[in-house]
RNA sequence: GGCUUCUUAGCUCAGUUGGUUAGAGCAUUCGGCUUACAUCCGAAAGGUCGUGGGUUCGAGUCCCUCAGAAGCCACCA
């Protein structure tokens, strides 16, 4: 395509394919310095990512976008400051979601369940569908513009990474930090596996508070007691009060009958009954009750256990063995009633625990599985923080760690699931246990053959832990690993500081000896244009790929990256992308206007210019200014902020500025060639500045950029240019210089001048084409606006020929309206439109609006403010107030 | 119960070493197809920065109180 062609609007659709493609083919992604190959500088300092793994079988939803964006924009902006920058992408196996996913496929397509396949036959199914569908996540990646090294991608399942997660279980076997026993777990029924404390979601919801009898034993005495779960009462092994409660101290060490079993169990005293709550006394079903589960450890009672694991009533329920838990309450209740043993029911609002994942009712039930001894690992973890090898963004989740961590239970590891990493355990015939790195043919203890490797697998979370370190080759010292580890960014949402950050701290600090990486960015959540949040029930679903169809990446991308700040939530709709679409075409038609101005360059005649206009100077002054923000914001990690102040640059100073004065420099000859060199110049690093925001549209105008320059006399600023923006150099700040702060001043003056002359023109209804005269007295900016009257009278529509400045005026001119910028003083000879009464009343509010400034400013600093503010403060307020005491006078002479 | 965040224009939000006339996008009103862009240009209107107090020469910004909203963690049956 010739540059004549360029389309008037950017065409997204076409561009973003072709430049992704060009990035990946050109191997830009891949680090620059590769420990792999015989050129390794180390002494070049590495930038590392490793993305946080979405499901392998999963499919794009707007909460990527947000972490691919900053991802990507720590990425670029790395890459272009010269690191060699690595951002390591790969997918998780996901186990439950995936086996529920397959599962559910399995059940529709072939009605067939995963018990009727057979372990082995399923996990082959889930391997097929993990090739079949695992690859429209990382496309879908790839879309949205990131630039992670392909060549380095990992799968969690992959046999890299099941070494390393067999490593790190055998060296925590090893150390005595993982053992195996029956505890109080929490129990999913509907996908009958254990899940950790973490996947369990608690809910206030309605319930029912029932109070009922428990019938002393050979006695018509009885203690009320109260519950939520009345078919807990089978499982109950004692009945507690709080020793010191007068209405029960007789009955303690008595028996009572349990309803309808008529088991004899104690009533026993514990501190931990409130004597205040309910009634005071506390029903005990260890096996279906943490609280009452530690009770009973305390008493020596008995655990019975009354649930199967569907939730079903077991052997031990009598007669409702084999009833769902639910309907087993009401039966239950109603035998009681017949009984004569129910008090009353009286509505309770409490908190369930749902699985996070089937949203059921999880049970707390007794099961023999793994645990991680977790609180070593979190001692370490939580010195790491504190002592500042670790960074978290925004600081105050820091106290959210610390605290999580401090009051951290063992890790509940072991799932009943198919598809994951089985537990590297193996069972001999006589029960002996074989741990081991390989599949072992013996049994270790008494040489064996018959093993049965242990049923489990491994919570996801539990490989996701070693993913900084197992994706770089870990337990081999591989070069990746000696080079690129520990990596230095770990950017994710805050929701899963403790499902993954956590814990990828606290395995990296055991298995690696060193923190997995330096800084913890923690980006907000993604909620729906009125900040709801999203989900499929509230029908708020953004499908970013509709997004991206409608307004492009880059727009998304900005839409992520702007109006959010570190840990913050997010509202994004389409209103705020297609705005920022409008940006991308902004920032096309500017480069469309800068490549069409070298265009109509000659070749030879330009000389590097040191005669710039005042606007040249100003736009340059702006853009270091520009330049040195970003830099402090960048630090800071303050990309939205510094995104913004980036779009506000390329919008209000250079396009509905400095090109539209261009327009005219470019006219003139002397000014032609300097003028384009500004454009392409200011252009060139904008575009570098806006890279990591909006990286398809800068690349796309950076590259025909590049071109136009190579065919003119301009050729030379391009003499370092690389071939792709991507690889270009970030633009590094400046100290300020003397003179830029000045011609900053000066432009700003012009500024206030051509939009209160535009301001007028509009009150008055004064046609946008009518060139208009005008009548100035300069004062001290005398020079500066003869030198400026063209400039000035081409952005407010004034007749250059017919309008004068002078320093000063001795009578106002007739029938004109009279403005007053400063020292500076206009008149519009509007003849005909002029109503002298209105006039008047106009200057007269700019008298007062000026006197109020004056007498603002002569308290301000008339006080402490002139002792103790710095001087540069001081002396700036006293310029103002001599600005708008002369202002008052022209306006004053002017009445 | 503990911890945290939020409350700024009609709407959604920026505003991070405290600096004195608080910004953007969208929406609204008025005027424009000005040869890069109508996905645009010019202009306007709109805010006691939740409440009350404090620190300071100076507070949207720091501290405390209260009110409202949200989130995380722990949870008395």
């Amino acid at each position: 395509m010739t540059r004549q062609e360029l389309p008037k609007a950017y065409d997204f659709k076409s561009t973003e394919p072709r430049i992704y493609e060009m990035w990946e083919t050109g191997g830009y992604f891949q680090p620059h310095n590769d420990p792999n190959k015989p050129d390794f500088d180390p002494n070049v300092e590495p930038f590392v990512i490793a993305i946080p793994p979405p499901n392998v079988t999963g499919e794009l939803h707007i909460g990527h976008p947000m972490f691919i964006s900053v991802e990507d924009l720590m990425i670029r902006y790395h890459r272009m400051k010269g690191y060699s920058t690595l951002w390591i992408p790969g997918t998780d196996h996901a186990g439950i979601a995936t086996q529920l996913m397959v599962e559910r496929d399995l059940l529709r397509n072939e009605e067939v369940t995963r018990e009727e396949l057979g372990r082995e036959e399923f996990v082959k199914r889930t391997w097929e569908w993990k090739v079949k569908y695992g690859g429209i996540i990382t496309n879908q990646i790839r879309r949205l513009g990131a630039s992670c090294d392909w060549s380095r991608e990992r799968f969690t399942l992959d046999p890299g990474l099941s070494r390393a997660v067999r490593e790190a279980f055998v060296r925590l076997y090893e150390k005595g930090l993982i053992y195996r026993g029956p505890r109080l777990i929490n129990w999913s029924p509907g996908l009958k596996t254990a899940v950790s404390d973490l996947e369990v979601e608690y809910s206030e919801e309605e319930a029912a508070l029932y109070y009922f009898k428990y019938k002393l034993k050979d006695s018509d005495e009885f203690i009320p007691v109260a519950t939520i779960r009345p078919e807990t009462i089978l499982g109950d092994t004692a009945v507690a009060v709080h020793p010191d409660d007068e209405r029960y101290r007789k009955y303690i060490g008595q028996k009572v009958i349990v309803p309808i079993l008529g088991r004899e169990i104690p009533v026993i005293a514990d501190d931990y009954v409130s004597m205040e709550f309910g009634t005071g006394a506390l029903k005990i079903t260890p096996g279906h009750d943490p609280n009452d589960y530690a009770i009973a450890q305390r008493h020596n009672l008995p655990i019975l256990s009354i649930l199967d694991t569907s939730a079903k009533i077991n052997e031990n329920g009598g007669p409702y063995m084999g009833q769902d838990r639910f309907d087993a309450r009401k039966n239950m209740w109603a035998d009681m009633k017949k009984a004569g043993l129910v008090i009353k029911t009286e509505p309770y609002r409490t908190t369930i625990p749902r699985s996070q994942r089937g949203g059921e009712i999880v049970e707390p039930m007794i099961s023999t599985q793994w645990f991680v001894t977790i609180e070593p690992l979190a001692k370490a973890a939580l010195e790491a923080v504190r002592d500042g090898r670790i960074r978290i963004v925004p600081e105050r989740f820091e106290k959210t760690y610390f605290n999580w961590l401090e009051n951290i239970k063992d890790w509940c590891i072991s799932r009943q699931l198919w598809w994951g990493h089985r537990i590297p355990v193996w069972y001999c015939p006589d029960g002996h246990m074989t741990v081991a790195r390989e599949d072992p043919t013996q049994c270790a203890t008494c040489g064996s053959t018959e093993l049965r490797q242990d049923e489990d697998v491994l919570d996801t979370w539990f490989s996701s832990g070693l993913w900084p370190f197992s994706t770089l080759g870990w337990p081999d010292e591989t070069p990746d690993y000696k080079y690129f580890y520990p990596t230095t960014y770990m950017e994710t949402g805050y929701d899963i500081l403790f499902f993954w950050v956590a814990r990828m701290i606290m395995m990296g600090l055991e298995f690696t000896g060193q923190v997995p990486f330096n800084t913890v960015y923690l980006h907000g959540l993604v909620r729906d244009e009125i900040g709801r949040k999203i989900s499929k029930t509230t029908g708020n679903v953004i499908d970013p790929l509709v997004l991206m169809d409608e307004f492009g990446t880059d727009a998304l991308r900005f839409t992520m990256l702007v109006g959010s700040t570190p840990g913050n939530d997010t509202n994004v709709g389409p209103k705020k992308v297609e705005a920022n679409r409008n940006f991308a075409n902004k920032l096309w038609n500017a480069g469309r206007f800068v490549i069409n101005a070298i265009d109509s360059l000659d070749t030879v005649n330009h000389q590097p210019s040191t005669d710039w206009t005042l606007a040249d100077s100003w736009i340059w002054a702006k853009l270091q200014q520009l330049i040195r923000d970003v830099e402090r914001l960048f630090e800071n990690f303050q990309y939205g902020e510094a995104g913004r102040q980036i779009y506000e640059f390329i919008w209000n100073d250079f396009a509905d500025w400095y090109v539209e004065i261009a327009k005219e420099q470019l006219k003139n000859e002397e000014t032609k060639a300097q003028t384009a060199e500004t454009l392409a110049r200011v252009l060139d690093t904008s575009l570098r500045l806006l890279h990591p925001f909006t990286p398809f549209v800068t690349e796309e105008i950076w590259g025909h950029l590049r071109d136009a320059l190579y065919n003119t006399s301009l050729k030379g600023i391009t003499e370092d240019w690389p071939e792709a923006l991507i690889i270009a150099k970030w633009p590094e700040p400046r100290e300020p210089e003397g003179w830029e702060q000045a011609k900053i001043e000066d432009f700003t003056l012009l500024q206030d001048i051509v939009r209160s002359i535009r301001n007028l023109r509009a009150e008055k209804n004064v046609a946008p084409s009518r060139r208009i005269a005008a009548t100035i007295a300069g004062g001290p900016s005398l020079d500066l606006l003869r030198e400026q009257s063209r400039t000035m009278a081409l952005l407010a529509g004034l007749n250059e020929a017919e309008t004068s400045i002078t320093e000063s005026l001795n009578e106002k001119p007739k029938e004109a309206a009279a403005l007053v910028v400063g020292a500076v003083e206009i008149y519009l000879p509007l003849s005909g439109m002029i109503d002298l009464a209105e006039e008047r009343t106009r200057l007269e509010k700019d008298l007062r609006d000026a006197h109020s400034q004056i007498e603002r400013l002569e308290k301000l600093l008339s006080g402490d403010f002139a002792n103790k503010a710095p001087a540069a403060l001081v002396q700036k307020e006293k310029d103002k107030l001599e600005g708008y005491r002369k202002t008052a006078e022209k306006i004053e002479a002017q009445l």
